[in-house]
RNA sequence: GGAGAGAUGGCCGAGUUGGCUGAAGGCGCUCGCCUGCUAAGCGAGUGUGCGGUUAAAGCUGCACCGAGGGUUCGAAUCCCUCUCUCUCCGCCA
C-alpha cells in the first residue's frame, strides 16, 4: 500500500505508475473520495471537541449539585449528527481504503522501464552449459524411469500438477532442504523458522496477494484462511503490528515450507513434469531491514540464493525485471533462472525483491532509531534460496548421464549418506 | 467438546459503584548531573495514528485500553457478538 498522502501529492506520477501496468482506472474516485473523507473529518472532529467540552461541564454541574438538563438535550442533537457524519466517514474511509489497497507498489527508480518480460535485462551468467553426448531427457522422463518419481499415481491420489516422490527421488528433495537451510543459517546468518502452512486474511493481504489475487491461493472451505502460495506470507507477517528496535535490524529469517498454488490461468503451460506444480517446496529468505540498507541487503539476498546453485554446480543467469514484468508488491526484483537442459532454456528458480514500505504499511511493521522520536516502516524483502522441486529438475537434467543415471553434486552428498548417484535399481 | 479466568502504553502492572485517566506505579530507553572505570544514585523527558497551525522547534484538535457493534449527554469501566491467551476436565497425533 502507498502512504494516502503520497498519493494524494503525486497523483501525476501514481497514475503513470498505474498505465505502466495497465490498470489506467485504478485511481478513479480517489480525488472525490479523499476530499469529502477530508471534510467530514474536519466537521465530525469539531463537533466531538464541542460534545467533550460539554461533558467536562456537565460533570461540573452534576458535582455542584444543579441541573444540566439543557446541555444534555443540546447534547443529544449534537451526538445524533456526530453518529450520522461517522457513518459517512466510514463509507468514504472504506472506499478509498479499496482503492489504495488496489494500487500496486511503484518501481524503484533503477528499474528499467518496460512492457513485459521481453524487456528484462540479463544482469549475468554463470557457469558454463553442459555438453550432452546423447539427447537429454526431460526430468519427468528420467525420474520414472529411475522410479524417484510417480506423476501418474500423484494424479490418482489427487489430480493434476501434483507429484509423488519415492525412494532416492524423496530422499533427493529432502537433502536439498537441508543443505539449503544448513547454508543460510550457518553461513548467511539466517534464523531458522518453521510457520503456519496457512494464513489469515488480514496476514495474506498484509504481503499483498489480497485482495487482488484471490484466484491464485486455495482458501480453506468455511475457515478465512488461505494455504500459503510462499513463506514470505506467514514470515513476513511474524512482525506484523510491532515496533522493532533499530539495533535488531536487519532481522533474517529462512523458512522451508510447502508452498500451495492455484495456477488459474496456466492452463496448458508446464503441464508435464515438476516445474508448475500445486504443491512444491521451498526455502525462502526473508528480510526487515532499515530503509537506508535495504538495497545493499537486496544484493547479498541474490548473492545468498546464487550460493546454493554455486554450490550445486548448476548454470544459471541473473536477470533484472523491468517495470512492466514487476509484481504488485515489489519495487525492484531479481530473478536468477537455471538452466533446464531439457527444455534449452533457462527457468525461474528464484525471484528476490525488495518491497521497500509497501508491505510493512499493510502490515504495520515499524522500527524506532536509537534517541529519536516516533516510528518509520521498516523495508521488507524477501527471495527464494530456492525453489526446491525445480532445483531437483535442474539436477536430474544438468547431471543425466547416457545410461539414464543421475549423479549427485558433490556439495549434496553429505545430506544423501554418501550417495553419488541415483541409477535404476 | 465441558467448566472457569483473562486481554490496558516498548515491557510489567494499577484502574471496572461510567465524568480533569492518554491512562498511577515499576522496568526499559533518552538527555543532563554525579562518580578513577563499572555498578549504584539524583533530576528531567519518554505511546501510536489521523488532522490543523508553523520556516522549524513547538503548539493544538480528534481517535485509540484485544476486534466489532450497542446503551448513554459522556464508556478502559455497563450490555451483545467475535478473536486470542491461560487453568481444569474429556478426547487426540
Amino acid at each position: 500500500m502507498l502512504e494516502i498522502k503520497f498519493v494524494r501529492q503525486n497523483l501525476e506520477l501514481v497514475q503513470d505508475s498505474l498505465e505502466n501496468r495497465g490498470q489506467k482506472n485504478a485511481l478513479k474516485g480517489f480525488v472525490e473520495c479523499d476530499s469529502r473523507r477530508r471534510a467530514i473529518l474536519l466537521e465530525v472532529e469539531k463537533l466531538k471537541h464541542q460534545r467533550n467540552s460539554a461533558s467536562e461541564r456537565i460533570a461540573k454541574i452534576k458535582r455542584d449539585g444543579k441541573d444540566p438538563a439543557d446541555l444534555i438535550a443540546e447534547m443529544k442533537a449534537v451526538s445524533e449528527k456526530i453518529k450520522n457524519l461517522d457513518g459517512e466517514l466510514a463509507q468514504e474511509e472504506r472506499t478509498l481504503r479499496s482503492v489504495l489497497m488496489g494500487i500496486p507498489n511503484l518501481p524503484h527508480t533503477s528499474v528499467p522501464v518496460g512492457d513485459d518480460e521481453e524487456d528484462n535485462l540479463i544482469i549475468k551468467t554463470v557457469g558454463e552449459l553442459p555438453h550432452f553426448d546423447f539427447e537429454p531427457l526431460a526430468h519427468w522422463e528420467i525420474g520414472e524411469r529411475l522410479g524417484i518419481l510417480d506423476f501418474e499415481r500423484a494424479a490418482k491420489i489427487t489430480g493434476a500438477r501434483f507429484a509423488l516422490y519415492l525412494g532416492l527421488g524423496a530422499r533427493l528433495e529432502r537433502a536439498l532442504i537441508n543443505f539449503m537451510l544448513d547454508i543460510q543459517t550457518k553461513e548467511h546468518g539466517y534464523l531458522e523458522v518453521l510457520p503456519p502452512f496457512m494464513t489469515n486474511r488480514a496476514s495474506t493481504t498484509a504481503t499483498g496477494q489480497l485482495p487482488k489475487f484471490e484466484e491464485d491461493l486455495f482458501k480453506l472451505e468455511g475457515w478465512d484462511y488461505y494455504l500459503i502460495p510462499t513463506a514470505e506470507v506467514p514470515v513476513t507477517n511474524i512482525h506484523q503490528d510491532e515496533i522493532l528496535d533499530e539495533v535488531d535490524l536487519p532481522r533474517l529469517y529462512t523458512a522451508h515450507t510447502p508452498c500451495f498454488r492455484s495456477e488459474a490461468g496456466s492452463y496448458g503451460k508446464d503441464t508435464r513434469g515438476l516445474i508448475r506444480q500445486h504443491q512444491f517446496n521451498k526455502v525462502e529468505l526473508v528480510k526487515f531491514t532499515t530503509p537506508e540498507s535495504s538495497y545493499d541487503e537486496l544484493e547479498k539476498l541474490l548473492s545468498n540464493a546464487e550460493t546454493i546453485l554455486q554450490r550445486l554446480d548448476l548454470s544459471y543467469q541473473v536477470i533484472e525485471l523491468c517495470t512492466g514484468d514487476l509484481g504488485f508488491s515489489a519495487a525492484k526484483t531479481y530473478d536468477i533462472e537455471v538452466w533446464v537442459p531439457g527444455q534449452q532454456k533457462y527457468r525461474e528458480i528464484s525471484s528476490c525483491s525488495n518491497f521497500e514500505d509497501f508491505q510493512a504499511r499493510r502490515a504495520s511493521i515499524r522500527f524506532r532509531r536509537k534517541g529519536k522520536k516516533g516510528t518509520e516502516l521498516v523495508h521488507t524483502l524477501n527471495g527464494s534460496g530456492l525453489a526446491v522441486g525445480r532445483t531437483v529438475v535442474a539436477i536430474l537434467e544438468n547431471f543425466q548421464q547416457e545410461d539414464g543415471s543421475v549423479i549427485i553434486p558433490e556439495a549434496l552428498r553429505p545430506f544423501m549418506d554418501g550417495v553419488e548417484k541415483i541409477k535404476s535399481a
